[in-house]
DNA sequence: GTCTATAGTCTGATAGAC
DNA sequence: GTCTATCAGACTATAGAC
C-alpha cells in the first residue's frame, strides 16, 4: 500500500500536530504553527491531508488503529486459551485498560504525548471527532462488552455498562494524572518515586479498578 | 456588595455563555455567538466582564464557588459531630464527590449544563484555567486531604492520592457518561430508567468509588 | 450603560509559478 | 510535490456617539 521508505514531510507533520494538540487542543493550535515548528510550507498541510481536520483526524487514527488493535489482539490471544470458558474479570480488564498505560511507555507511539490527547478527544464534542471515535471503538468495545457480561453473569448489565464507564473515567485520569493534581492541587508525591512511570501506576490503578468492579452493587441494582 | 434586584444583562451573558461553552468548549465560542444567541449587544461583554478571558472564569467561578462552599460546609458539619475522631472513607466520599452529583439535580445551579463544562475544563491546559482551579481548590482540597489521611491511617499517602486521583476521574466519566458512552459506542439502557437520573447515579457511582478506595493495595505500596 | 463602526490581527484555504 | 502570495472571512477589542 505504502512505499517503505516514503513520509518525511507527512510524518513529521503528524508528530508535530500530535504534540501541539497535546499540549493546546486542535484549536487553539493554528496550521501556521503546526507548520512553522515542523519546518514545512503552510500549503503542505492542505496538500497531504486536505484540511485541517482531517489532519486532526489522521492524528487520533494513527494511535487509535494500533491501541485498539493490540486490545483485540490480547482478547484474541485470552478467550483461545479460556477454549469457550468466560474469562477472569482481571484478564479483561488488564486487556483492555492496562494497555492504554502500557502504551504510554512506548516512546515508538509517542505514548507520553498521545495519551493526554487521547483524553481530551474523548470528551470534545466536535461531531467529527465523535464520529472518529464511534467509528474506531465500535468492534473493540462490542467485543469488550460482550466478555465482561459473561464474565459476570450475576451482574445486571447496565451496572456493567456503568462500571465500564467508571473505570473508563479512572483510567484517563490515571494518564494525565501527574499534570493535573499536582498543578491544582500542589500535591507533591513525597516518595523517591516517578509517578509517571506506567510499571508503578499500573498495578495500583488495576487495584482501584477491580476494587471497583467487583464492589457490592448498590440498591438499585437490586431489581 | 450586590444590589439585590440587579443583574439582566451581566447574567444573561453568563447563562448563555455557560450554555455554549459546555457545547463548543470556550476556544470554539465566539462572542459574537454568545452575544447573538444572548440578545444582547457585543460590546457588553467587554463592558461587563473586561476581555473573553475574564467572561469564561467568571463563568467558572460563579459555579466553583457555589460547590466548593457546600463541600466545606458538609466537612465542617461531619467534624463537629466526630468531635475529633477520624470520619469514615464513605462520609468524606459522599461529601466531596456526592456534592458534586447532587449540584447535577439542582437547575437553580444549571448542573446539567454546567457539569460537563467542568469536566472538559478540567483537563484543559490553558494556564489562565489551571491559576482559576488552582485557586478555588486550594482550601478544600486540602481539607479533603487531610480528612482522607486521618480515616485511612494505614494507607499511604502517594497511595490515597493516587486514589482520590482515579476518583476523580470515574466521578467525572459518571457525569458526562450518558453523552460519551451512548455515542461513542452506541450502547443503550435497556432497563426503563434515566441514567441522567442522579438518584440512580450517585449510589452506583458511590459502590464504585468505596470499592476502589478500599480494595487491597497493590504490591508497589508495601513499601 | 448601550450601541455602531471599525481597527488590527489572525484564521483556513487555494491559485499558480517552479 | 513544494513554494509564495494572497483571498475572504472570522475573531477580539475599543473608540466614540448617544
Amino acid at each position: 500500500m505504502q512505499e517503505i521508505r516514503s513520509s518525511t514531510t507527512r510524518d513529521t507533520i503528524l508528530d508535530t500536530a500530535e504534540a501541539l494538540f497535546a499540549q493546546q487542543g486542535h484549536d487553539g493550535t493554528s496550521m501556521r504553527q503546526i507548520t512553522g515548528v515542523a519546518g514545512v510550507n503552510l500549503a503542505s498541510v492542505n496538500y497531504h491531508f486536505g484540511s485541517k481536520e482531517s489532519l486532526v483526524q489522521a492524528v487520533l487514527k494513527r494511535r487509535l488503529e494500533v491501541l485498539n488493535s493490540e486490545r483485540l489482539r490480547l482478547l484474541d490471544e485470552l478467550e483461545a486459551q479460556a477454549q469457550g470458558k468466560p474469562l477472569k474479570p482481571s484478564q479483561i480488564v488488564d486487556a483492555f485498560f492496562g494497555t492504554l498505560l502500557r502504551l504510554a511507555a512506548d516512546p515508538a507511539q509517542a505514548g507520553s504525548t498521545f495519551l493526554p490527547l487521547l483524553e481530551r478527544t474523548m470528551t470534545d464534542p466536535s461531531d467529527f471527532i465523535r464520529a472518529l471515535f464511534a467509528k474506531e471503538y465500535a468492534d473493540v468495545l462490542e467485543r469488550y462488552r460482550n466478555a465482561l457480561f459473561a464474565a459476570l453473569p450475576d451482574v445486571p448489565r447496565a451496572e456493567i455498562m456503568w462500571r465500564f464507564q467508571f473505570m473508563l473515567g479512572a483510567t484517563s485520569y490515571a494518564i494525565i494524572g501527574t499534570d493535573l493534581l499536582r498543578s491544582v492541587t500542589g500535591w507533591t508525591v513525597d516518595e523517591a518515586e516517578q509517578p509517571d512511570n506506567p510499571e508503578l501506576l499500573l498495578p495500583r490503578l488495576m487495584s482501584f479498578l477491580l476494587g471497583g468492579l467487583r464492589s457490592p452493587l448498590p440498591p438499585v441494582s437490586g431489581a
